[in-house]
DNA sequence: TATGAATGAGTGTTCATTCAT
DNA sequence: CATGAATGAACACTCATTCAT
């Protein structure tokens, strides 16, 4: 990768992440880049296919980390408290900007391949949730279902904080989703 | 309120909620709506104004639906049952288009007029859920709790629901409210 | 017909006369015309949109004077030196431009609306010598054939004239003309 | 000449005659022809030089073959009928493209190189109908007005068959230019 | 109250060409 | 002889907003 790409695409994470992409032009991108546009599109078909880029790059950081705590060999709950943890001090960080997925799948018209990136990266986020909650429930059904409580808090607890510009739905999320934890013949 | 002004705020929620606010025009705002550009700025001062203008309006509507549910003499459960039935009817109905609050949040800058209805619409919706949840459990620390797990696999729900475009995040987040619901004693 | 909207045809009138559809750009147009980008796009939708309107322009122009002259008391033959000098008289005037109509249409690809409008013109132009050839032919069929020989030596003298920057072949061509005038009885 | 030149002189014909001079950019044209961008620019100086090679060229071809025609023993008139046949097949099985050489001058600013090559293959087949009307007519001032009719009929033809998109103005001409033909004494 | 005309600043994208290797 | 990376200038077009009437 030439390095002028490589500093599109550092630029771009930061700007998309920063503001969402239909708020970050192209002419900011570049001469925030230090690149021509000629050379933006050497590099890129098009904004939309470096965003899918962009998303995939995300994506597979954020499964390589999924999977290393999945791999550890905390408890189960522990896993589940460091999980939100980390998002936590993500959203603290980022001025609680939400989720860059789902942000930016929201702009894109129709099904294309930046929603395409999105649906599987989600995808990949329940399935770390489903194979958490196997780890404290034997049946598949029942773990199934509790890994589907926690993808759907984590999402709801993210989008919350978003538009909330406060930390507390990540907490809540976090107390509701260790409540669960714990009550695995309730059912 | 003029014809010509409520022609616009009809239009308007219309074209946002289908599209989004950033892939709405004034222009195609105005040609829909049958009146000139200058009438439209003598009703809305921005474009923005206006979009805060209609989210409050369907804010006042959302709530008026959700305080007729919780007046209802159903029993608490299916209140829930109702809440999630509804807006998984919405979701068939929308293609799936999520949130308008927290999308159209997403796409505006900074804190703007906007961002506060959402927020103030948001909390609304987070108190309809508590006011539920005080219906289940006695104690009022558990009952937020309980309200903030619903209020958050609601939530989720719609965000993945618009992302997978499927309906199964609504179910299986009906399922885990449910699941919450008869468990009083657990924590 | 707003000030500026004629401004701007009078402009592009001229400027794709003179260079051709292709090498003349929007934004030297709308500088020469004294018009924000916008104001174009207000008063013609695309510029293609913009050149089929010049073209209807002036093929209705060409059309009245084809006509008048039709409708003149001078002897067929007569007409027919006429139109070749008309167009002596505009090629000399015009650096040999060549014809509008034909050197448009080379440019647009696919059918559009532009090779519409060109379509029409030179039904008519052909209509208008076949017209013109009736006064010299009695037989239709003759009259018919005599018409096409004058639109082809016509139009082959514009494009050829153009290619060599000369007046000769207009010249040859009226002469061609000419000669197939006096000879009604020898096919 | 290298084997990548005549890739890219291949290519560019093809591309040039399909679509016309403006239509086809460096970058399609290079990668149909398979070679890197700097490498083009190592054979051709220019897309301008390019062209006027390309139609250098094609000029040669062209005037092989008329002569060829020229120099067969069938009599003058079948001459005609066939230089006229083959250009209707070339029109047929080219969506009627009409004249490479006219095309292509129309979208040249001022005077250039491809003008210079275009004048000059005009002026050559001027020469080869010149050259079979000397077959038809003693008088030489007569065999060239002739030449230039059969010219002119020939240029006007192809013109108007690009235009119509038929086929109808070749026969035309075809028809027209044997009536002269056949008609020496009538001057 | 209502309007049609006009605008400056921006959009994303493509052009033919050059340079360092 | 060949190349991948880089470029400045231009492309057609759209944005939300304002003004004179």
């Amino acid at each position: 990768m030439s390095e002028a790409k490589q500093r599109i695409l550092d630029t771009a994470g930061q700007l998309f992440a920063e503001r969402g992409y239909e708020l970050v032009g192209i002419n900011e991108l570049i001469e925030k880049s230090g690149v021509a546009k000629a050379t933006f599109y050497q590099h890129f078909r098009s904004k939309e296919k470096l965003c899918a880029e962009w998303l995939r790059h995300a994506a597979t950081e954020s499964e390589k980390s999924a999977r290393a705590l999945l791999d550890s060999d905390l408890p189960a709950t522990e896993k589940v408290v460091q999980k939100f943890n980390r998002v936590r001090d993500y959203l603290l960080s980022s001025e609680f900007r939400g989720c860059a997925f789902s942000n930016t799948a929201t702009v894109m018209t129709e099904d294309n391949e930046v929603r395409e990136v999105v649906r599987d990266y989600k995808a990949g986020v329940r399935l770390f949730w489903q194979a958490l909650a196997l780890e404290l429930r034997r049946d598949p059904s029942a773990a199934r279902a509790l890994g589907d409580a926690f993808f759907l808090l984590f999402s709801g607890a993210v989008t919350e904080a978003q538009n909330a510009k406060a930390i507390w739905p990540v907490e809540s999320a976090k107390a509701a989703a260790l409540a669960l934890c714990g009550e695995p013949s309730s059912s």
